[in-house]
DNA sequence: ATACATTTGGACAATATTTGTCAAGAAATT
DNA sequence: AATTTCTTGACAAATATTGTCCAAATGTAT
C-alpha cells in the first residue's frame, strides 16, 4: 500500500536513519534549523524546492517525495468538501485533457 | 461526461444565460466589476467565498460549482507534475484516512 | 547531577502575494 | 455617434509567507 506519511514525516525519518541532526540537514537545506523542526512536524509548509535537495542529500527516490509533497497539499485543500472525491476525477480530467491539447498544437 | 469548465467560464455562461451585465453581478458579489472580469477571464483566481453567492443569485446547483473551483485549483497546481495521477490517489487516500481517524476519535 | 548537544517555541522584521480600487481606453450595443 | 459594457494596467492596502534570532525545553552522555 502506498505511504499516506505527510512530507514533514518522510523527513525525519529519512533523517533519523541517516542519524544525521536536525541542525545539520537544516544547513545543509540552506534554512533555519527551527523552520526546519517546524516543517518536520507539519507546523511550516515545506516548499517545492526543498524536493530536489532533500532526495539528493539522503539518495532517495525524487517521485516519492513529489506526489507526498503534493498529496499533502492537495489534502490540505480539500478535505473538509464533501464532493472531494468527484474534485480530484474532475481535476485528472482536466489536466489530461491539458496534455492532448498542447500535444495537438505542436 | 463532466464539466471541464474552468470556474472563470462557468460562471459567465450562468451570468449570459441570464442576461446580467458584469457590472451589476460583481456589485451583487460585492467586487470591483473589473476584478470580476479578470475571474471570468482566468486572469485572477476566484475565492471559495463567491461559490455560495454565485449559487444563489443563478439559482443554481452549488456542489457543481464547487468541484469546478477545488478541480481548477488543483490541476493547476499539479499540471506540470508527471506523477499527476499517483498524487491525486494519494491525496485521496490520506482524506480518507483522516476521516476514518477523526470518526472514530469522537 | 552537570555539561553538552539537539530540538522547539515564540517573536519579529523582511519579502512576497493577494486583494481592493480607480480611471481610462476598447469593444459592443442601441 | 452615443451609450453601455467590458478590459487593462497601475497602484496602495491588507494578508500571508519566509527568514532570522535567541531563549527555553528536551534529550544524551559522562
Amino acid at each position: 500500500m502506498q505511504n499516506l506519511d505527510n512530507f514533514g514525516t518522510q523527513i525525519r525519518k529519512l533523517r533519523k536513519e541517516a542519524a544525521m541532526p536536525l541542525r545539520k540537514l537544516a544547513a545543509s537545506l540552506d534554512i533555519d534549523q527551527s523552520t526546519l523542526s517546524k516543517i518536520e512536524r507539519g507546523e511550516r509548509k515545506p516548499n517545492a524546492q526543498m524536493i530536489e535537495q532533500v532526495a539528493k542529500i539522503f539518495n532517495t527516490d525524487m517521485k516519492a517525495l513529489l506526489v507526498t509533497f503534493y498529496s499533502d497539499l492537495i489534502a490540505y485543500e480539500i478535505q473538509e468538501e464533501n464532493s472531494f472525491s468527484e474534485i480530484l476525477q474532475v481535476a485528472e480530467a482536466k489536466i489530461e485533457y491539458q496534455r492532448t491539447k498542447t500535444k495537438k498544437s505542436k
